[in-house]
DNA sequence: AGATGTGAATGAGTTCACAGCT
DNA sequence: AGCTGTGAACTCATTCACATCT
């Protein structure tokens, strides 16, 4: 029984987006009432590679089946479980201007795993507003905030002027991971893993992609 | 003089994106009244790395000067011209709820290469609404929106069960590229590149870094 | 038979190291 | 001397192909 160990370092990015896009395609199959699927079946039903699904799940354990595939609620468990979506994710946003009260609505729904709690800004404006479910709260209040509602992801939605110093404070805080949506980076203190999360540069990658234009593209085909 | 073909097929997601912050980089220099910088500061300054910055522009061509190093404004200057981002690419926004209108506010400001120059909603409570420069339209009007604005660049905002539909109408009314914000899949056009972005992704693989928590992780030290 | 799990083969991306120019 | 531009070496990732199990 060749059981993996699945130190949290040997997971490369590639592959944990690939078993977020797994488990999402297997939820997809659970609601259809599908109970069993091979690496193949996902593979053509999600333009995936066969042979890649099986490698990634691989390096976890063997949960699937010889001649028969995997069976799908055990394997959204087991997906869930490694990718610790099994418990609850109480996160805080910081920065309640347009995009943080975007993220703080939208972030919420994943099955229960990810749960917006709190979020706080320096603008008066804004403290005391209703957003989804919670109130805004003075940045100044950080602290209590995030030990009153356990808060353990911090997301930054400020501007990028503010956004070391904002990070510092969730840091200071307590928060266990942040998310920076800043366009800026940010120096993270080792012990609180930061992932930024630039939405520029998607849309200069498209820009790249872009059909170049025809002298007179109004002649629509 | 090895000029090189910079076929658009042939530079990768990777080295587009790390061009992406190259000249994000090199613009920061330039604020800074930096005329000069080698590769290997460059990486320095950035935590990136010298060879790859070498590699990555080569493939361009060579605008560099053995044994001093880069000239920052025409590097800005070329990497614009390669990024596309030395013209303007009008944006419009479908799905003006939360997301959308916060994308709306968030994605102009790219040193004038991008400007979200429309949005559309399908709620009547939303059409006529004036968000950051432009009022709110009705989707049925979206062809003549983009006719009207030349809007090159369509931005997906919608629940997830409206994306296919949706990219389908940026598609007839003859945008050139379409960024998809919705948490699903999008079956795209080969004409009109699609590019998926998920932000709940992020926070899953933020999960997987989390320190686990011990069992009274309040006595903070 | 049919699908998994996995070494081996291939391919992609990064780093090294240095020739060649300033 | 110093730094670019670039082939060669290396590392990482994906795909192939098949032994193994149901």
């Amino acid at each position: 029984m060749p059981a993996k160990p699945p130190l949290h370092t040997d997971v490369s990015t590639l592959t944990l987006n690939r078993l977020c896009l797994y488990l999402r395609s297997l939820r997809r199959l659970q609601a259809d009432g599908v109970t069993r699927v091979s690496s193949q079946d996902l593979a053509r039903r999600f333009n995936l590679s066969a042979a890649q699904i099986r490698k990634d799940l691989a390096q976890f354990g063997a949960f699937g089946i010889r001649g028969v595939g995997y069976d799908v609620i055990p394997l959204i468990a087991r997906l869930d479980s490694i990718l610790r979506l099994d418990r609850r994710h109480p996160v805080i946003v910081v920065g309640m201007g347009n995009l943080g009260s975007a993220l703080a609505c939208y972030l919420g729904f994943n099955h229960g795993s990810f749960e917006v709690v709190a979020g706080v800004d320096n603008d008066p404006e804004r403290v005391g507003r209703e957003v989804g479910g919670f109130k805004v709260e003075h940045t100044d209040h950080l602290e209590r905030v995030v030990r009153e509602t356990g808060a353990e992801i911090g997301v930054l939605a400020v501007p990028a002027h503010a956004a070391q110093q904002n990070y510092d404070l969730l840091v200071a805080a307590g928060v266990r991971g942040v998310l920076n949506f800043a366009p800026t980076r940010v120096q993270p203190v080792p012990a609180v893993p930061l992932k930024d999360v630039d939405l520029r540069i998607h849309l200069e990658e498209l820009a790249y992609f872009l059909p170049p234009s025809g002298p007179e593209a109004a002649t629509g085909g």
